[in-house]
DNA sequence: ATGGTTGCGTAGCAA
């Protein structure tokens, strides 16, 4: 089986290279953010067409997030529900499997935007509100996979030049504490159960060249609960989507997790 | 040097 998350920037703009890499890219299970598009404008037929279903939060301007799947999608929950919140960040979905299900969230953490500003204080309490959902869910879902833009580069190498980003937003030690409290939940990142290359990224601006001189940060990440990290044999960024013209300034992340002969 | 690009929506914000 294997799952992937993509921040897309536009669902809209973007749909035709979300269908021509799931053609390249068969996955059982594909997490999008930044759809940018309210709930009766996902374009629902075009990954059917594709052998897809898929269930969204959508939302129009900003956020928005889907999964799209081979399987029926059960027990679908939008946001965080102790979260009184009106942005579409969070959906979550019981992926039917004959070796077992799979519980699948596809997260869109908050940028935060500046250090200190009010974007940053609300990205904080929502990373806590995330937290304890995520104890919940592990609680009542012990093969939980939380896959999104979790908008933290968690150490310093998943950042370019770390000097030039210290304490900036998206690496701050508060943002990268509140992600550890994440992963000290028993979540773990997936990426990095793997020899990966130096300078792997997932995001780069779309100002000054940046991909072109790989000028990136690591911030879209697939975690997974006890259960499924020592099923997961595999976890690679694809890049090759960033090259295209007219990209998301996000690489897809996808991750392989094996349930033995039955899937 | 405080720039630069993209998407949304049609000015200026968010990322």
């Amino acid at each position: 089986m294997k799952i992937a998350t993509w921040n897309v920037n536009s669902l809209k703009v973007r749909l035709p290279q979300v269908l021509d890499w799931l053609r390249d890219n068969p996955v059982d299970a594909l997490c999008l953010q930044e759809l940018k598009l309210d709930d009766d404008k996902f374009p629902l037929q075009a990954f059917v067409d594709a052998g897809y279903q898929a269930q969204w939060a959508g939302q129009k301007t900003y956020n928005g997030v889907a999964i799209v799947a081979r399987q029926d999608c059960l027990d679908i929950q939008r946001n965080i529900p102790a979260l009184d919140d009106h942005q579409r960040r969070i959906i979550a979905a019981t992926l039917k499997c004959p070796a077992g299900d799979v519980r699948i969230v596809s997260a869109y953490c908050p940028n935060g935007q500046a250090v200190g500003s009010e974007k940053y204080a609300y990205k904080l309490s929502w990373y806590a509100a995330l937290r304890d959902w995520l104890s919940d869910e592990l609680a009542r879902f012990p093969r939980l996979a939380v896959l999104g833009d979790y908008n933290v580069a968690p150490e310093d190498r998943d950042v370019h030049d770390p000097a030039k980003w210290e304490g900036e937003v998206l690496v701050s030690q508060p943002e990268r504490d509140a992600f550890q409290r994440l992963l000290d939940l028993g979540l773990s990142d997936a990426f990095r159960q793997f020899p990966q290359e130096e300078k792997s990224f997932s995001w780069w601006d779309y100002r000054r060249f940046a991909f072109r001189r790989n000028a990136g940060l690591r911030i879209d990440h697939v975690l997974l609960s006890p259960a499924l990290q020592p099923l997961c044999s595999a976890c690679v960024i694809d890049k090759a989507p960033r090259g295209n013209e007219q990209p998301s300034d996000h690489a897809p992340v996808v991750a392989t997790l094996d349930f033995g002969s039955a899937s």
